[in-house]
DNA sequence: GTCTATACTCTGATAGAC
DNA sequence: GTCTATCAGAGTATAGAC
């Protein structure tokens, strides 16, 4: 759904634009970036980033967009057919992965939710709202059935991000919290296990 | 602790311009952040700004100061010799007021962490890495005395700290999902209280 | 396609009148 | 104490040579 891309080389030069954009936008929010910082981690020239990018704005719209869809492929693939503890913790597993792997993107959106989501209001007024309500019914039916304790099936979402992408978002702070010989992410997988183990088992 | 006041019409604009750069700061960021957003917040000129403050940087430095000691307050307050169930939830209910009372702190010190913590990181590793040392050490006796179930303590920390403050920094987001007609603090309140509950007890 | 040079705007900070 | 005027530097973006 990306533009045109032509050559080989522009493509290339897109990709490596984009990831130092990342970069950026992701400590400094949109605002505080700007195009030479960009175009330093870059290694290419500031007008040679507007050759490529009609502007700053359009660099971080193309970040912005797929983004949500990227973090929400987790919850998409909680199964309403499967074992709900296991789902359950498999989406947890999943999410966590993706803010270990990803740990950029959970901070370009961190950044833009602070901000209000000037860019992004209405996919999660849309979109995002629409699957949590989906997965929420599954998630009552879960415990109608008594497969799973009751609880907020909405704010049992809520949790599920909040603790696995603390460890994107405020990686600087687990860190120095935790000292030098620690996985932050290892530790968090098995507390994490733990908790949803004990809260949802019926 | 705060520079010295000398009126009382000064004190009250400086108290103006703290929290007008508090909204500005919360939202952009420091480098995102303007002089010009700040002054048509507090009613004053740019100048006048500089009249009272140094400089951009001593406005967020004087906001930040203070700031972790206020965050870190709940948990100094969990006391040893009381009810570790009690005491626990107590925790979780006061950081949650916080966040409720004081969202704007919570996101300011969220846009500290995102980017680095280049303006606090003595005081994480140092102040607040020893408390969480020492409520840990008690948290893990307590463990040991089987009065709460057995889980990684320092994570447990963590995990009221997302879990609270997820209502603050996320709060744009928490009410697009939830739509109108919801209390996202009052539901927080009652969903973390089941959450620690089934979680601690032994 | 990529660079140098530059236009133009915004931003933090200062000078100086009142 | 507060304002208008203004500076110097940084910022986004464009023009035009190669």
């Amino acid at each position: 759904m990306s533009a045109k891309p032509r050559t080989r080389i522009q493509q290339k030069n897109r990709d490596t634009i984009l990831d130092a954009a990342l970069d950026v936008f992701s400590i400094h929010g949109f605002r505080g970036a700007t195009l030479d910082q960009i175009a330093e981690r870059a290694g290419l020239s500031k007008p040679n980033l507007l050759y490529y990018f009609p502007s700053k704005e359009a660099m971080h719209q193309e970040l912005l967009t797929g983004l949500l869809d990227t973090w929400l492929d987790p919850l998409r693939a909680m199964d309403p057919q499967g074992k709900p503890v296991e789902e359950m913790l498999g989406y947890v597993r999943r999410k966590l992965d993706l803010a270990r792997d990803y740990p950029r993107e959970s901070r370009l959106f961190a950044n833009e939710i602070l901000q209000g989501a000037p860019r992004m209001r209405g996919a999660i007024e849309g979109d995002l709202r629409k699957l949590v309500a989906e997965k929420a019914a599954v998630l009552t039916r879960w415990m109608d059935e008594g497969r799973i304790a009751r609880v907020d099936p909405v704010h049992l979402i809520f949790s599920i991000w909040a603790l696995t992408q603390h460890y994107a978002d405020f990686d600087v702070q687990v860190r120095a919290v935790l000292g030098a010989g620690h996985d932050p992410f290892a530790e968090a997988g098995r507390f994490l296990e733990t908790v949803f183990t004990r809260l949802l088992q019926p």
